[in-house]
DNA sequence: TTAAAGTTTCAGTAATTTCTGAAAATAATA
DNA sequence: TATTATTTTCAGAAATTACTGAAACTTTAA
């Protein structure tokens, strides 16, 4: 894997934002790095592009392949592992909003449905819980749409997306319809 | 500001939460805090309830106003600062959303967009850059699809997500609409 | 003005997170 | 089974990030 200017740039990006996005910074550059990879590559040769320490991508790739965005390969006649980033950008793009989901929202959820089973002590706990109430409906209200837009193909979800705020129309046109029965 | 112990776990976990959200543990708990309130709370009142020290509290709050999460009050004949919570759970939910696009998604754009600018010099870069237009593409895709979901009214905003997965058949009959013509 | 009330800043410290590298574990071949 | 290739683990070091508290600053009102 050769570094040239161009990939060396977005692997110190990926790698800057990588805390932004829910890992730490040589986990995001081992991701920038096999994204533009052509081929899969091994442990040592990410380690030695990235020049970073082997037993720190260990640990990475054991983070990327539990944010299943990696997978791991195996050539006949090789005993090493070789990695390769996950198929199309879409498929990486679901893996993200989906991970991101099941590790930003979901345990907010969970906190918030047991809060929301006990009685108020007070005023100020009833008005605290009612908020806890419209949080915890926004939330699910997002991770079922997030849910279903997933099972949407890629195209109509293209579509979707491409409509843009043309969403508010068909919203109208579909109004029409349902109240026309 | 009584905690009591509902309000405390709401707190702590807003604080745990924290970095995954983008903020640190103390400003997580400030805004919990803040949203639970049926009033506002001067910097003292929050540094006392959370335990930590004034001037966190006052660089806290200075991040939670950078994201447009906190409103400034004043009351004539006292000359403290109070802090309340954006309007409703929906203008939270567009701030959040908004302010991680700006801090997540337009830097990155930004790079690739420069990337791209350039003539690759060899096979491996241009497949490199034939992934980062892809993924320059999706993320532009991303950004103007949320801008406008975003200019939706809340109600509107609210059928959509409703409807869920039944958009799929709205985009069916928009499709039928469309080619009649 | 001046004093009092309040806020912000920031150097230093504490806490947390990340990274290294050597040792242990695992797997493949001879 | 022994040997070699490779990966994983994890204690400690390094780097980063968060927090405190005292000093500097700002604002208000007497």
């Amino acid at each position: 894997m050769q570094m040239t200017p161009m990939i060396e740039s977005f692997v110190m990006h990926f790698g800057e934002m990588g805390s932004r996005w829910g890992f730490n910074r040589t986990v995001g550059q081992m991701y920038a790095l096999l994204v533009v990879s052509d081929e899969p590559l091994s442990a040592n040769q990410i380690a030695e592009a990235l020049n970073i320490s082997r037993g720190n991508v260990s640990m990475g790739l054991k983070e990327l392949q539990g944010w299943r965005l990696v997978q791991q390969q195996h050539f006949p006649g090789d005993r090493k592992d070789y990695f390769q980033a996950l198929g199309s950008i879409w498929d990486m793009a679901q893996r993200v909003f989906e991970e991101r989901r099941k590790r930003e929202i979901d345990p907010t959820l969970s906190v918030l449905r047991d809060l929301l089973l006990d009685k108020p002590a007070n005023a100020q706990e009833a008005y605290a819980q009612s908020r806890l109430k419209e949080m915890h409906d926004l939330l699910e209200s997002i991770t079922t749409w997030s849910e279903e837009l997933q099972r949407l193909s890629p195209e109509k979800l293209n579509t979707l997306m491409k409509l843009g705020s043309g969403v508010g129309k068909v919203l109208d046109m579909k109004d029409k319809l349902v109240n026309k029965r």
